[in-house]
DNA sequence: GATGAATGAGCTTTCATTCAT
DNA sequence: AATGAATGAAAGCTCATTCAT
């Protein structure tokens, strides 16, 4: 019983306000996003000092969960293009397994209610895969480019990617498949490219 | 036989509103559109019957104006990855230099204000583009792949790139350089690949 | 737990709106009834879903007010008529002691923001005063009549004389005593009209 | 073609006004009676100075074609109560047969927007009329009363008639005679009063 | 005179935030 | 800490009236 400021409040208020801006947007209001996540309108500002902070800690909550999802396993001793491989599955499972965080992340990422600061937070999260990224690059197109712009082009790769996917499921694995070789092209260039409907495998990343 | 509608007010209004929405967001007020506009409160209502309606209206008319100012010179005659370098630097110059336009349309982008009519309409304005985009890829990778999702793929690398050309003003040619060759990579795979920062010319991608 | 919803706010607005309604029509402002209750602006929209839900309640609460007054004291084992001029007396003496209250029902009453079921509602407060109505009507001139008609045409005759009591306070007591004689002939014919302006009495309707 | 300032134009304005109030109410917007006039906006107030004056000229013009539609025909020779009957049977006819603007007086009627000037002037209208009731009352119970009181209580009791008779048109023509009979007991008191649901004939009347 | 665009005050309703309970 | 009533500043939109054409 003894808890006060409960983390299970906390972490309900933040998942009802992910729901709630995935189907309303940002200008949904506080009390809607009380009220789905069980908790009276009052509370909400005991946990988050102001909306702009509950929305930018949903960013934040977002952004580092899906990037946890996406290192899960790892296979580190791999080719580059290997782990980069299981990186980008997991990152697209993850994104077609919750849509309405990914519809959230979308609206939060444009949004001018997510501060500099947040967006600077969340993207300590990607450390781990950016050195993947500085690996990958070696010896390709990208090799001299501004390792930020690399990752910027890439992550628009794969959010377009996972925007396909949402809306048409049914092409879901094929055009995951598309999204990795076309973002592998741009990050890494691979000289003698699979075919792009094919698995990679090890043999296709000789 | 009475004072007839200005073009004039509406597309101050117009326009006000992209600069206002460019800064504030979706959220922006009409009224501060209307003030910017140097137009009357009630007058944004006789050229638009909602605000929803002046939201898509200014989507079309920057996704129009867009898309015709990177056709403009288009040299039909040369090779596809000629022209779509045309294309290219045209859209980059369209961008950098309005970047509350582009502001703007990120906002818009994401919104859902704008309809799906819409943004049915406002793809319609790229047909032109669509057909370089079907040439330029034929031999390539994506020769297979779904063209609504080459289309998405390489928007998405080129809207990411205008990002950091707007945000490192003191970077935009190279990376527009580096931009260009990553869509190029996505799209067509150029078999021996010019140095990212060289011009393509048809030396070059000889 | 927290403040509760105050009765007497609810009644301070419910007031408050009487006597807007009664000055200044339907047209009131919400926050000019908001005012004169002493009340915010958006307190009003805590207690009344909307402005018609507001008027609605209104309606009824004065409708249902003014059927209680006139049934207060009912000398039920006396004759008919005696008993019916007790209630034409509290009638109108609810009336001109509040006139405000009548002015309000007055423009409630055609009003079409006032629902069907609000009249329902309010017809059903007046259930009492219906069985009067059936008692003093028989062997009349109405006996045969739909009792919707015959209530419709003595409410008519109250009003009518409600008004001319408002307008012309010095005759209201001869007034009222016009008024009563005239729906008693409506309603019920007497045989041996007593002299309109004695008061009914045991002797005189004997 | 040369009538300038026409009178088709004015009418129509009226007309049009009387049926937009009858199905709207006094919120109706002057671009709305403009629109079903035929006419437009701003020659509406060519036509009629203020909002406030084109109501009260529809209130007097409905008010006098109901008082001259009642005393077409009036056959002045006869009784009191046959003349009565006459003008009671034309008033009902107009009522019922132009129901939106009976609906449109009943708003009128009790709108502060009507001044107590229009008021007095309708009132004018029916001078005619007036002279009929003063007739009737003589030797009545009314013979005292003040013949304003005696026009309000009789026309109360008219307009609840006519209510039931547009609610209930089936029921119209019984309604009619039960309440025209009502009018007359309020007036005129009949020693021998006729069944009410018979017409009133010579013999009635003898 | 006729037209309809222009105007800005005004309306109802919403909402983030505060605070009494 | 938890609650939800209280608040008042907007917001989008309407409308009577004016005025340029």
């Amino acid at each position: 019983m003894a808890r006060p400021r409960s983390d299970d409040r906390r972490k309900a208020i933040l998942s009802a306000a992910t729901r709630v801006i995935a189907t309303s947007g940002l200008g949904a209001a506080t009390a809607v996003i009380a009220k789905e996540a069980g908790v009276s309108n009052g509370s909400l500002f005991v946990y988050f000092e102001t909306k702009a902070a509950l929305v930018n800690e949903v960013y934040l909550a977002l952004k580092t969960e899906m990037a946890a999802a996406a290192i899960i396993g790892l296979p580190s001793g791999r080719e580059p293009r290997e782990q980069m491989f299981h990186v980008w599955t997991q990152w697209m499972r993850w994104a077609t397994s919750h849509p309405e965080k990914r519809r959230a992340l979308a609206q939060l990422g444009v949004s001018d209610e997510v501060t500099a600061e947040s967006h600077r937070t969340a993207g300590e999260a990607f450390s781990g895969i950016a050195k993947l990224f500085e690996l990958s690059r070696t010896d390709g197109p990208m090799h001299d480019a501004p390792l930020g712009l690399v990752l910027s082009l890439t992550n628009a790769v794969a959010e377009a990617t996972i925007d396909a996917m949402i809306s048409e499921p049914a092409e879901a694995g094929a055009h995951s498949i598309v999204g990795f070789e076309a973002m592998w092209r741009v990050l890494a260039w691979s000289p003698s490219p699979p075919d792009p409907y094919q698995l990679p495998t090890a043999k296709a990343s000789t």
